[in-house]
DNA sequence: ACCTGAACACCGTTCAAGT
DNA sequence: ACCTGAACACCGTTCAAGT
């Protein structure tokens, strides 16, 4: 009736470590406190292990981060590959779908870009969805630059130079307080912060990512009937 | 007639430290071998000082990191604000030239992305952006989503989840060895690289991003006229 | 005022030793 | 076969001491 009784931190049942227990941490420990905390003694110890154990099932950290990256793409690929339909629907609902994915794991799209090594998902995610445009009726050269065009966001994100997900206490001070220096920036945010459909940051991420996104799409259309 | 003699590799000769001569060095040391190997000490060290004196000009290494980022931008402010002229044309020719600034710094585009400090010369250089679109006949409204629409592309850089730098050395091959589990994929391949105007690599990376920051911009513009 | 040696707390990783 | 303690080479950074 007695089990070892232990306190430490998100003690699981004791099952052996696998390659697959240790990546499945390594994104829990990621997704609570940063991809920085995933470090290879942390990851143990949230394990209940020693940090040489890791060792017995990954090569090294690199493999890791790569395993980690490979586990996401798994999760894009189950909830997008089976929806289908007219090709900008489809490839739109897709991507929006994958986006989802990633929002649950705000630190994998840093480490998508940073990875060299090509991933298995990951060409299947390409490959599905080179198959949809192909039979949308795009030629497979014009599919090329259409994945080109859109980067990152084939996948459900960009990366912007500035942060907007901060709140603005008092955009109305700030943007009196930049009009000197910077007066169409001012002008801008003030412009902004007073329109009704973006109350809830300053910025409406999902609004701005679909406005892009259908612009390319469009676009790419009027290339294709163009062709 | 004789100056002391000192076979340090790139030893300058001795002046003083001062806060610009340690970012021109740690952006020197990148360029020449990656932000990776930028490290106090070895930035130190390429400087003809131990790394401690590092901190008497810089607070700690972000401060580094950020100032690196700053010094690129104001290389690229010198390099686009007297871009100006009809705002679809100017537009293009700025970001267009943004990105051969990039192009010299390789690993800039991964630190600004990373960044959350509010950098001066990225502010003035969104400022006149701004004011291109503003004087272009885009309302502030319309411009903002134009900034998040460009996202990276505005300063002349995209951040792709694969990487097309590498040579194929036989795409034919290549392409036959995908066929079976990935057909889609591998007909893309075979088209793309069978194609006479991407002879370069297999991509033409500069043909791709002017692709991609045409769409949007006759989007964007469509979206003037339309509002 | 600026530079430095020694030290600290932290990394990833190796290796010989345990079971 | 899997786990571990001790150790190594490397980080960024602090601090007291030098000039």
């Amino acid at each position: 009736m007695s089990t070892a009784e232990q306190s430490e931190p998100k003690a699981e049942p004791r099952r052996p470590l696998s390659r697959e227990r240790v990546l499945r941490g390594a994104i829990e420990l990621a997704d609570e406190r940063g991809i920085e905390s995933v470090t290879m003694r942390a990851l143990a110890q949230q394990l209940g292990v020693e940090a040489m154990s890791l060792y017995n099932h990954v090569a090294n950290k690199d493999e890791i981060l790569d395993g980690m990256v490979d586990t996401v793409m798994e999760e894009i690929n189950d909830a997008t590959s089976s929806i289908s339909g007219e090709w900008k629907s489809a490839m739109r609902r897709r991507i929006l779908a994958a986006r989802q994915v990633l929002l649950r794991h705000p630190w994998a799209t840093g480490a998508l870009v940073s990875r060299t090594s090509d991933s298995v998902p990951l060409t299947k995610y390409y490959e599905s969805l080179i198959g949809l445009f192909h039979a949308g009726g795009f030629s497979y050269d014009l599919t090329h630059h259409a994945l080109h065009a859109l980067g990152s966001r084939a996948l459900g994100f960009t990366q912007e130079p500035f942060d907007d997900s901060q709140e603005i206490p008092d955009p109305a001070a700030l943007a009196q307080q930049m009009a000197a220096e910077y007066p169409n920036t001012a002008a801008l945010l003030e412009s902004v912060t007073h329109d009704a459909d973006t109350t809830l940051g300053w910025c409406d991420d999902q609004f701005e990512f679909e406005f892009a996104l259908d612009i390319l799409l469009d676009g790419l259309e009027r290339h294709r009937d163009a062709g």
